[in-house]
DNA sequence: ATGAAAGCGCTAACAA
DNA sequence: TTGTTAGCGCTTTCAT
């Protein structure tokens, strides 16, 4: 069988001690960077195991009673760029750390959280980072009653009971709107994202308090609902447009349908920037490579998978710290997709 | 600490043998279902184990050498569409397999193929899925000598010595062209994605190869070189229309390639596909969400991950098959960026 | 500074 | 059908 083959072939501690001429005890010190090793003897170790090409056992080393050093993702998938994002600082940071991490996908357990969750906790990972949108309040209760170490991202806790990271969507927002305000633009209608979503409310939230801010009234008829997708970002520019008068910027809550938005734009026969301007959230790597180039608001997407991890690592080195919730900075990136009002 | 904590709270197949009045050999055959245990015998033995909430521990368990029940997924990253295709279909097919995968990234240990892939193999994973573009020969050298079960996604080995998934990347391109060449198209430019990448190079030779069927003399200022990245579709596509008899037609041979051609004929004022006719090539989820919906040539992506699976797990089970190359067909998706030449 | 020995939780011969 | 006995490769006391 395979499985032996393998384990035929595997160099362990053993044959590098042998070939060190040393004890297996002091191949697994000098490995473990323990201090009390004589400075020659851990380099005829390390010479012995690079020749050999050993390479540690990761399980033998958990068994024996290390930690597992594995921890899990749970995301609904992995179609997007803004998921994308934040799992390549998770790994980044994961890579620094030395951990692996284990990919599960809510898509697997249509429904049954409870159970999932369980799985998850009692398999290998010691710990789990969640990016998972409209979380349900469900997941929360089942995870502390789990005791059991998790984060989340760009999610929070109304509660206050859990450790997350996000980002300011609020003044994010408002620094977009304002942006188009001190351009000039008074008529500014808003994309919004998915009802619900923490971070969706907040972008709102902050773009009628920009606009306040500025007297500017609200319009009713400048807000409507997306979804965060593309086709949405299309598909609510043209009512926008066939309005008496219609709006001279599009603030869209996310990169995607801004980029619909662009689509619809130009459909419509007009030009961007000079006929429209158009602000997007998130600045996805698309951003920069549509033309003209999109002006957005950065959110540091990297920034909190990285954070997202040491916060996790924290708890699983000090599991009596009380929760925590870390907001990272956004940032108004602009670009080529907006001009002063004539 | 955490670690230790759960330690002294694990359950072992001990207590559950204790506790059942057996010995732990009979519970592990009860976990590992096998046959040779009486009805009444498992009865209790699962009974116990319920009770006392037993819940294996999976580095002993592979350590003993039994199975993982997990695979790796080594990639380059996961910010792309196409990557994330495939990953999808992984997931979905790893679900029905109840097997979960740990991801590894090449961004991780730049340089050091030979040490990553053997720390991989000393690990968790049972096998390893590769979808990793221009995979160094060397990679495949390693793996071989390691003996561990591997499948390559999208690459294939020249030497027929891997399990590899791939798609008719020569057809493909052949059928975009002649479906040009059947609009009337002569002057058909073509956009090549990564020199040395296998697909990239077979879709080039498809693209010449309809051309030669058709009579069309193969112009070498029509053939460009592209990254698969946006820019570049971008960037080389204005030098195409700047040649004294420009295109009447841009196959380029990715998506992302397309979406550049897209932004950069829009730039020039030209209208799509009235003026110029454009092809892609993977149909990533972006293709038809952009408008005009992007003709392009469907490429399997995630029902490449799932054969991939699929031969992984085949190789788990019977170590002992020879080496299959499945080669999925891709589809022209005709859309709207193509017309008749008047 | 180093070695010997025990054991982490489990699986897999081998007996019985 | 079931129990006994060895390990898997490593870490960690406890001696020396």
């Amino acid at each position: 069988m395979q499985e032996r083959k393998k384990a035929s072939q595997q160099v362990t501690i053993y044959d590098v001690a042998r070939a060190a001429g040393v004890s297996d005890a002091t191949v697994s010190r000098v490995f473990n960077n323990k201090n009390n090793v004589r400075e020659s003897t851990r380099e005829r170790v390390l010479q012995a195991a690079k020749k050999l090409g050993y390479v540690a056992n990761l399980q033998a080393r958990i068994l024996a009673g290390g930690k597992s050093h594995i921890i899990g993702l749970l995301v609904p998938g992995l179609d997007n760029a803004y998921m994308a994002e934040i799992v390549r600082g998770i790994d980044i940071e994961l890579g620094h750390a030395n951990y692996e991490m284990i990919l599960y996908t809510t898509r697997r357990r249509g429904g049954n959280e409870a159970s999932y969750l369980q799985y998850i906790a009692n398999s290998l990972s010691a710990g789990l980072l969640l990016v998972v949108p409209l979380l349900s309040p469900k997941y929360l209760e089942i995870l502390s009653d789990l005791e059991y170490p998790y984060v989340l991202i760009d999610e929070i806790d109304e509660q206050n009971n859990s450790f997350s990271v996000d980002a300011t969507n609020w003044q994010g927002a408002y620094d977009a709107t304002e942006y188009l305000i001190g351009l000039g633009h008074r008529r500014i209608a808003f994309i919004k994202g998915i009802v619900g979503l923490h971070s969706s409310d907040d972008r709102v939230q902050g773009y009628k308090a920009a606009l306040k801010a500025h007297g500017i009234p609200v319009r009713d008829d400048y807000i409507v609902e997306g979804d965060y997708m593309q086709p949405s970002g299309y598909d609510k520019t043209f009512p926008l447009m066939a309005l008496p008068t219609p709006p001279t910027a599009i603030f869209a809550a996310n990169d995607h349908m801004a980029l619909g938005v662009m689509d619809a734009i130009r459909e419509l026969g007009m030009d961007i920037p000079n006929d429209i301007s158009i602000v997007g959230f998130d600045d996805i790597p698309q951003a920069s490579t549509t033309h003209p180039k999109l002006t957005t608001v950065l959110q540091p997407l990297e920034q909190m998978g990285r954070e997202g991890v040491r916060l996790l690592l924290e708890q699983l080195q000090y599991p009596d710290r009380p929760p925590r919730r870390l907001t990272l900075p956004t940032q108004l990136i602009v670009r080529d997709s907006c001009r002063p009002l004539a």
